[in-house]
RNA sequence: CGGGGCGUAGCGCAGUCUGGUAGCGCACCUGGUUUGGGACCAGGGGGUCGGUGGUUCGAAUCCACUCGCCCCGACCA
């Protein structure tokens, strides 16, 4: 993509209203621009960013066995008068009427839809274990939206939900998402904790949230020391019995602010830090809570109707972006990890008009656009400074810098972003030596 | 929802107390000089001062109502 072309509106000054640092840089960078309290529009590069994370989420739920559906996000409110939420949930909901006075909402969260789908369709234990997920966006009228996207009214999210024969079955469904949610937020990245946590309106017994460490975070927590550094295990086999990789992870001390009791920092108080973070994920096992009372009932084995254990399953794509930035930006901007980076190379000509520059920057942007990198070409009529300054604003982690000085020694300068370091590439074999570096 | 604050050009702000021709910096447009870390000179465009109603000869400024946004607290991916 040309810059010149790219509808990428970056900001110098600080916008007023954004407090935390992830919502600064979103604005400024260009990733977002505000509508309304708490929902936002998302301009081309923050587009990009959710697509990268999403499609990173995709490959590891697939994995996993579970399935990509699409459901409404306008519901028809009869679902929720069934299973007893539509008084439930409070004004958190969305209520709209449609031109016929029927009672609708926009969707907070989808365990009743996702039921209504497996009553209608499935009628024999055989079919399961199942497990549906999607993609898309929510609406949660939160008391008081804050700090960007971190805590928006609208938000995309990844939602799954399991069902299963039996409680053992959806243990091991529950677990499937536990060591597929680590394995999602480390390739982010990230480092995200699992604790154990209040389930919520959402109900159930067994829960736990991924925490991101961070000052600003909304949460707070409280875990063992020994959990910050730990690593996951790199293979996994879903069909295995998953249950001691969770408890691994389990057996360490970890509690968000509402399952922390001042008895348990007694026991083992040397052990554990608390501190604030950010919840990037939530799972939850909650039985019967949805099957039974919207009759989602199917034969068992012995002929016998009965109730699927259900758990679902929440990552907050949108929230990830501003949590990937909280992790990683400096003073002059975001430090995108690769992975999630909305271009991997930005390509800078420190002299537009100067015929050789010219041609060099040009010819090297369609030979490594086709070799499938992904490349945002600097080709404005701007100073230098302009240019790098942008670039480190939009995080770009590799830069690769072109003037007369470097064409006439035959090298161009490739600079990390992360480690600032620069690297000589020679100019008579760029392919190969870019290799080194950047993969496309 | 309680408490606090703010709406003036795309962004950041002054002007409001004390009514009298709507300003500044950045950004944008034109021309020129520049060009390896946010250049300089000259010229230029852009505003129903959030909205409605009122007071007044006259309202960004005073009054009433209203809408929106932000911050602090109780809810959530």
């Amino acid at each position: 993509m040309r810059l010149s072309r790219a509808f990428i509106p970056t900001l110098k000054e600080n916008p007023v209203d954004a407090k935390i640092v992830s919502h600064r840089l979103m604005l400024r960078a260009g990733l977002i621009r505000q509508h309304a309290a708490g929902i936002y529009n998302w301009l081309p590069i923050g587009t990009e960013v959710l697509k990268n994370i999403s499609s990173i989420v995709r490959e590891e739920q697939d994995s996993t066995g579970a399935q990509e559906i699409i459901m409404p996000t306008v519901q028809s409110a009869e679902l929720w008068k069934e299973s007893g939420r539509y008084n439930d949930y409070g004004p958190e909901m969305l209520r709209i009427q449609d031109r016929q006075d029927r009672d609708m909402l926009y969707g907070p969260t989808h365990e009743e839809v996702v039921t209504d789908i497996f009553r209608n369709n499935i009628r024999s234990y055989k079919d399961l274990p199942i497990n549906l997920y999607q993609i898309h966006w929510k609406f949660r009228d939160e008391i008081r939206p804050r700090f960007g996207v971190m805590r928006g009214r609208e938000f995309l999210m990844k939602d799954a939900y399991s069902f299963d024969l039996t409680y053992d079955d959806a243990c091991h469904s529950y677990n499937k998402m536990f060591i597929s949610y680590l394995r999602i937020f480390k390739r982010l990245g990230l480092k995200a904790i699992p604790m154990i946590a209040d389930s919520g309106p959402i109900g159930g017994s067994l829960s736990h949230e991924f925490i991101v460490m961070a000052a600003t975070g909304e949460s707070k927590v409280y875990c063992d020391r020994e959990l910050l550094s730990k690593e996951i295990e790199p293979h996994i086999d879903y069909d295995s019995n998953l249950q001691d990789a969770v408890d691994d992870w389990t057996k360490y001390y970890a509690v968000t602010e509402d399952k922390y009791s001042s008895e348990d920092s007694n026991i083992k108080s040397k052990d554990i830090i608390s501190a604030n973070g950010i919840e990037v994920g939530h799972i939850f096992h909650f039985g019967h809570k949805y099957s039974k009372p919207l009759n989602a009932s199917i034969k068992g084995t012995n002929g016998k109707d009965i109730f699927p254990f259900m758990g679902s399953y929440g990552i907050g794509v949108s929230r990830l972006v501003a949590a990937i930035i909280e992790a990683n930006n400096d003073e002059k901007g975001i430090i995108w990890p690769e992975i999630v980076a909305p271009y991997k190379i930005g390509l800078i000509s420190l002299k537009v008009g100067d015929l050789e520059v010219d041609n060099l920057v040009e010819s090297l942007y369609q030979k490594i656009n086709s070799k499938g990198y992904s490349v945002l070409y600097d080709d404005r009529e701007e100073r230098a400074g302009v240019k790098f300054s942008d670039m480190d604003l939009i995080g770009i982690p590799w830069q690769i810098i072109i003037g007369p000085k470097g064409i006439k020694e035959g090298y161009l300068e490739l600079k990390s972003r992360k480690t600032n370091q620069l690297f000589q590439v020679r100019l008579d074999n760029i392919e190969q030596s870019l290799l080194q570096y950047v993969s496309p």
